[in-house]
DNA sequence: GCCGATACCGAAAAATTATTCGGTACCTGA
DNA sequence: TCAGGTACCGAATAATTTTTCGGTATCGGC
């Protein structure tokens, strides 16, 4: 019999912050108006990966969480614009800092990716007791 | 007719950052391994808040992408030790980032949570012609 | 009233991740 | 050979997130 529902760490800083801004798409959207990217529209034909309908959700939560704000001009045609907070700004350094992280090693990663492809799960875990991968004495 | 499989872009930092290293546990077990924590029972011990199944995946796709490495010591008791590789090490400062941001910020979110759970979704996203977000004009 | 442009949403389905449960393997000493 | 300690794994199931598809709503003209 189970039990049990998720139960999140709140005071674990790295929860919260994955919380706020670790979806899917979330670094790209807050990455894509901090590059100038104001209306929805804009968004959608910046971001090509994923569908509209992903980026309005993503980008509602981020709204919630006082990420990025939203401003509705009244006219025509109707018009909405988005921008960073002081708060969605102070994450812009860090999307920086991982973007780089990535960058330097993706090529290592595709590489991985590429083998497991090929040989199964290559059971990186696994203690083979010969041929195993460090053994120390 | 649904089609379409994933489309993961390797070019993006964030996405192959995200891949390494984002998983709900892999920070915390960076994290205990970079604190001294170094034998599979001894971060069992440590990560409460998920079962040593969970733990065991997540430490053996680190251990597939180099970011730990695991050395099996021979003898009695069977003794395994993991430690961070210098890719694993290169993780630790912007897992401190996300961290102390996640602090700073967590009371604001878990206002907004508990705030989201009375007023339902609160939709924070729809244009509300009367009592809206920010209307210019 | 209907159209095109813009912005949004609901619900179902698919994909992905996380969890649980119930084993297997190895070693040593009784 | 069996128990006790340590480490690991496979397969089902649950939970969560992402995607798709098919609408709705406002505005200003035709």
């Amino acid at each position: 019999m189970y039990e049990r529902k998720i139960k999140e760490d709140l005071d674990c800083g790295i929860i919260v912050a994955m919380k706020v801004f670790g979806a899917k798409w979330k670094p790209c959207i807050i990455d894509a108006i901090s590059r100038g990217a104001k209306r929805p529209s804009e968004l959608h034909r910046e971001i090509t990966t994923t569908s509209a309908r992903v980026i309005d959700m993503q980008l509602s939560e981020l709204v919630t969480y006082g990420v990025v704000s939203k401003k509705i001009h009244q006219g025509f045609p109707l018009c909405v614009e988005y921008s960073l907070t002081p708060l969605g700004e102070s994450i812009v350094p860090l999307l920086a800092q991982l973007n780089a992280w990535g960058l330097k090693n993706k090529e290592l990663v595709k590489k991985i990716d590429a083998n497991s492809d090929n040989n199964e799960v290559l059971s990186a875990g696994k203690i083979k007791w010969n041929a195993a991968s460090t053994i120390c004495q």
